[in-house]
RNA sequence: GCAGACGUAGCUCAGCUGGAUAGAGCAUCCGCCUUCUAAGCGGACGGUCACAGGUUCGAAUCCUGUCGUCUGCGCCA
């Protein structure tokens, strides 16, 4: 076990050998993990539950915790231990968080630490958006969950590869480009690649209504035999709506990259449909001539009602694949092409029962890394008047979004240094908090909650919300260029207020929160950590004054506090995406 | 019908490998800028943790049941 939290070790070690004087057993390890937090800062900066012990002691925990008490002395790094009912409560000298914590921090040691126990070669997939649509606010969620978790696992060298699985073949790509030849009548727009994107998905819009509108009308099957042939062709790999297909695709691709730069994500591989289609056709082949599927109604498939999930349908009776079909096929191309020991899936939570399909079609053909495939599945993202659906068109486009939020921020924040600051830096910067804004927003709510999209509460920006976080980074960073730098040989006894001892306190947890948030894939609770560390920062702002403070030496002190809170902010910012601009 | 997720303050959500008095934000109200960034700080108001049982020294947290909301369940992706 990695004990990487060296003050928690260090009480750890006086908890065991004091347990041990009492002639109870508890491993250094127990008593590492189970150090808390007391609910109020002044019982105690840390306290040790005794539950655990009673059983084997046969007391009763306050029993323990008194006699624990009795065991263990104050020294360089305790300043008291207390027993309170069945907790000890231990507070912490401001000497040793100096020297545990906050230089730790300022000369960057503490983020280099091992953190990790077991580090497996992870492979994550995330953002799949399908071509010829649009890209709207509701990818944004799969795209910030999937990016802060990979920046905040490799802020701890987990070995990962990043990829992406774009849909750029399928029936909603031939509806586009039946209307876009046979029904369009309104110009490609000039301009970017991008901007032709954008507007290929309000096309793929108006195809769908068209062809809702005509059902049960004379054109119904008219309008199924035209898209039915446009796949064909498609599939032949040659013709006009091959040709319309190629170019189409790529200024969707161009969107997604604009989408994918303005997040700053880069993936180490592209997974596209219609790479996998061909050959996912033929290693199923293979698997049904070896007898690992079986026919059923002309279609190819694996029962597995034994496992209480149906029958996974692989080959249609049209001879066609599905979904699960090139995911089973792309999935062997992830263990054996990639070697990947750990595969984990961003996919929305409708998709539960097909991967659990997968999944178990992967380990019934003899792959053992299936128990290794992990769906993280996370809720959807909707607009107060109901779901989101670019069939529909209801949808909150990505970039209005982006551009919105950056005016607003521009307007509202940033025009009153305009002169003053370059207006590159402006722009910048309006970039960055808008970041703040949209990523917060998307990843500090738990995975598996609904997040309904306003985008007028999305505008607001006070509370906890990524620019909480971002302004008070900004207001350390500004403290510090007008004070610093932070001298040598600090005296950490200065600090003596709790304002100041919570923030140090807090600051010693960053690395146990990444490591928790990388071992459950989840976001949130790096997030209220980073909201809840800014608001003690606040307030030590305004109840402790540094430049002012009443001599150097706690002047250095404080500042060298602020500065260590800076360090973490820029870390655990940057673990979740968002970038922390200087001044704001 | 079966399966899964969810149900905590007016609203949006934390807290859940059981443990000290259930916490934030928004909204509402009251204070704080001649002093390091007011995108801030302090305070007030607001909760039978859906309901009912069970396990336990101890349950928002675990188990069972009920109700409610959402999602999925073979030829869409």
């Amino acid at each position: 076990m990695k004990t990487h939290n060296h003050l928690i070790l260090e009480l750890a070690k006086r908890v065991e050998k004091a347990a041990l004087e009492l002639g109870a057993t508890l491993t250094l390890e127990e008593a590492y993990s189970a150090i808390v937090e007391p609910p109020q800062f002044e019982m105690g900066h840390f306290a040790f539950g005794c539950f655990r012990l009673a059983k084997a002691m046969k007391k009763a925990p306050p029993a323990i915790a008194a006699e624990l008490a009795t065991k263990i002395q104050s020294d360089d790094m305790l300043k008291s231990v207390s027993a309170a009912g069945p907790y000890l409560n231990f507070i912490i000298n401001a000497k040793a968080y100096g020297d545990l914590v906050i230089n730790p921090v300022l000369d960057e040691s503490f983020f280099k630490r091992e953190i990790l126990e077991t580090n497996p070669k992870t492979m994550i997939e995330y953002s799949q958006p399908n071509t010829h649509k649009v890209l709207h606010v509701g990818h944004m969620r799969n795209l910030c969950l999937g990016n802060a978790l990979i920046k905040m696992g490799r802020s701890i060298n987990a070995d990962i590869i990043s990829v992406t699985y774009p849909g750029d073949v399928g029936t909603h790509v031939a509806k586009c480009l039946w209307y876009l030849k046979k029904h369009n009548n309104s110009p490609i727009p000039e301009g970017s690649p991008e901007t032709k994107g954008a507007w290929l998905g309000q096309i793929y819009t108006k195809a769908s209504h068209k062809l809702d509108d005509e059902l049960g009308t004379d054109q119904e099957e008219k309008n199924r035999a035209e898209l039915t042939a446009i796949l064909k062709q498609l599939e032949s790999g040659s013709g006009e709506y091959f040709d319309l297909w190629r170019e189409t695709r790529e200024w969707s691709l161009r969107l997604m990259e604009k989408a994918y730069s303005w997040a700053d994500v880069k993936f180490d591989r592209w997974f596209f449909e219609s790479e996998v289609d061909a050959p996912s056709l033929k290693f199923i082949k293979e698997l049904f001539d070896q007898g690992k599927l079986v026919k059923d109604d002309g279609a190819i498939g694996m029962d597995l009602t034994d496992d209480k999930l149906g029958f996974c349908l692989l080959v249609k009776s049209d001879g066609n694949g599905l979904y699960a079909t090139k995911d089973v096929q792309l999935a062997k191309v992830k263990f054996e092409e990639f070697k990947v020991k750990k595969s984990v899936y961003i996919v929305d939570n409708r998709q539960s029962h097909h991967f659990k399909q997968v999944f178990k079609v992967l380990e019934k053909i003899g792959f053992d890394q299936a128990k290794d495939c992990f769906h993280l599945a996370y809720d959807v993202v909707e607009l107060p008047d109901g779901a989101m659906s670019s069939r529909k068109g209801n949808i909150v486009p990505l970039m209005d979004l982006v551009e919105q939020m950056e005016a607003r921020i521009t307007t509202d924040y940033l025009e009153k240094y305009r002169g003053d600051w370059s207006n590159e830096e402006i722009k910048q910067t309006a970039h960055a908090v808008a970041g703040g804004a949209i990523i917060y927003g998307m990843v500090r709510v738990d995975n598996n909650r609904k997040i309904v999209f306003d985008m007028d509460e999305w505008l607001k920006l006070d509370g906890e919300t990524g620019p909480y976080l971002q302004y008070a980074r900004a207001r350390i960073t500004s403290l510090v260029d007008k004070l610093g730098p932070v001298e040598e040989n600090i005296d950490f006894t200065q600090l003596k207020t709790n304002a100041e001892l919570m923030l140090a306190s807090k600051i010693s947890r960053y690395n146990d929160i990444i490591e928790k948030g990388w071992n459950d894939l989840k976001t949130i609770g790096l997030c209220s950590y980073l909201y809840d560390l800014s608001r003690l920062f606040n307030s030590f702002y305004v109840e402790c004054p540094i430049g002012k403070a009443e001599t150097n030496e706690l002047k250095q002190a404080r500042l060298a506090l602020a500065k260590a809170t800076g360090g973490i902010l820029e870390h655990g910012l940057a673990a979740l995406g968002i970038t922390a601009p200087k001044r704001m």
